[in-house]
RNA sequence: GUGGGUAUGGCGCAGUUGGUUAGCGCAUCAGAUUGUGGCUCUGGGGGUCGUGGGUUCGAGUCCCAUUACCCACCCCA
């Protein structure tokens, strides 16, 4: 064996894809108690999508995006997040002519050349949220709850809701102002790369955990001290509606985000013993337009499933579900599996989970076979049964046995599946 | 890009100061008086010990190189 998967790619299979199949579920029932439409985008875009719509500056856009040339000379890029599609589409089929607002969620494969580790992949995969229209800090609180139910109803506890406020592009600049202002004092205190952030984009430096950096960090200007007055509104409603809600929040002037298109409010969800946060997202008023639109406001989230994942199993959740098999038809010799043949096809016309040997074993590594399937009744079926038209039918939890009618066993199999 | 760890049958591991045909658990398959599972017992299959060099009479075990994976920094989901 010497073809692996590929560095930070991983196959799901076994208990896991349960759990997935158990999260996708949540996303679409969560969704639909909000009128939330499905989406589904290509993987890869022009690489301008991303490079305009993420921000030439971030790293996303520098340093980790899977950006290939096709045979046309077209430069393609597998997605890095999941943004930046839908509003191309949104704005590609006038979607806003459907109604206002409009909202879209999906669960989608992404992609970002970096050094994989815990809960870090190369191909993740993200449910994202993006609402179109709304202006209201009513937007931002509905599109934070949608994260905090489904968290909420995969049991997923030791979560903390961090808030922040980054100002409209107005009280932004005034905000880089002055933050640029305050750094340039302690400017010979920073580390290297806060040095090279102070220059390309001084928001960052918030974001740094040198030691070094964290007291200049402490003291620095809030993004909160130059908010205007319509920026400090909104975000005062906004908390008024969540703690309205039930939903906690802890106010953290330090959360950035990586993405240069976000505007006014940002949040993420932390849990404890995951790296990084399990989601976040805000309001991008201004990407839109930005994308060739009018102007709209907009707000969204992406949550990582890996990382719901990872929550899920360092808090010992197990939400997958392993499907039963509800009847096994063994069979001995050859009228015997022309029979069950003929059974189980029947059977799962009719909607059961019916299973048979295909590969001809003795009647005793059937029944192993059918235990393992986890199946809830077995029959086996030989000339005998073929004679007389009945079958014993085995209980495979109580191992009690009963015998029927060849033609009952559906009736027999529904009777006891309420 | 930087630092640390690990690489032995499908999975999880043991392999003592280098020595005879490389083991164990789980899984898998087959049997245990011939048409019935889960427990137990017996047996079978499956590994060129990540790769390439070197030292040695002899290396999974020592040395060098290389690759992959994991973890952390950075950044994010």
């Amino acid at each position: 064996m010497n073809i692996i998967a590929p560095k930070g790619t991983k196959d799901i299979l076994g208990d896991e894809v349960y759990t997935w199949q158990k999260i996708e579920e949540g996303v679409a029932r969560v969704c639909k108690l909000f009128s939330i439409e499905e989406i589904r985008t290509p993987i890869f875009e022009h690489t301008e999508l991303f490079s305009r719509g993420v921000g030439e500056a971030t790293d996303v856009v520098q340093k980790e995006m899977y950006t290939f040339v096709t045979k046309g000379e077209k430069s393609l890029t597998l997605k890095p997040e999941g943004t930046a599609g839908v509003v191309r589409a949104y704005l590609e089929h006038g979607l806003y002519v459907n109604k206002q607002p409009s909202k879209f969620y999906y669960v989608a494969p992404n992609f970002r050349y970096e050094q994989p580790q815990s809960g870090r992949y190369r191909q993740f995969h993200q449910f994202g949220v993006e609402y179109f229209g709304s202006a209201s800090p009513a937007c931002d609180a509905e599109v934070i709850s949608v994260a905090d139910m489904l968290i909420k109803n995969l049991g997923i506890k030791n979560t903390t809701l961090y808030l922040n406020t980054l100002g409209g592009s107005g009280c932004r600049k005034k905000y880089n102002e002055a933050l640029v202002g305050y750094l340039r004092q302690s400017y010979d205190r920073l580390c290297p790369t806060c040095k090279s952030r102070f220059e390309k984009n001084p928001l960052r430096v918030l974001d740094c955990k040198e030691g070094a950096c964290q007291p200049i960090i402490d003291k620095a200007p809030s993004t909160l001290d130059t908010l205007g007055p319509e920026c400090r509104n909104h975000f005062e409603q906004l908390q008024e509606i969540l703690t309205a809600m039930g939903i906690e929040f802890k106010i953290n002037t330090k959360i950035v985000r990586g993405l240069d298109y976000y505007t006014r409010t940002v949040f993420e969800f932390v849990t404890d013993n995951i790296h990084g946060s399990i989601g976040g997202g805000g309001r991008y008023d201004g990407l839109v337009s930005l994308l060739g639109g009018a102007q709209t406001p907009a707000a969204g989230f992406a949550m990582g499933i890996e990382r719901l994942c990872l929550a899920l199993l360092s808090q010992n959740i197990n939400i997958a579900e392993k499907p039963k098999c509800d009847i096994y038809i063994g069979a001995i010799g050859g009228k015997g599996f022309l029979e069950s043949q003929k059974l189980v096809h029947g059977l799962r016309q009719k909607g059961l989970t019916a299973e048979s040997d295909i590969i001809s074993r003795s009647v005793k590594a059937q029944m192993k076979y059918a235990d393992k399937l986890g199946a809830k009744y077995s029959v086996i079926i030989g000339d005998d049964e073929i004679v007389s038209g009945k079958v014993k039918i085995k209980n495979m939890s109580t191992s009690e046995t009963g015998e029927i009618d060849i033609n009952e066993i559906f009736g027999f199999i529904k009777s006891k599946d309420v």
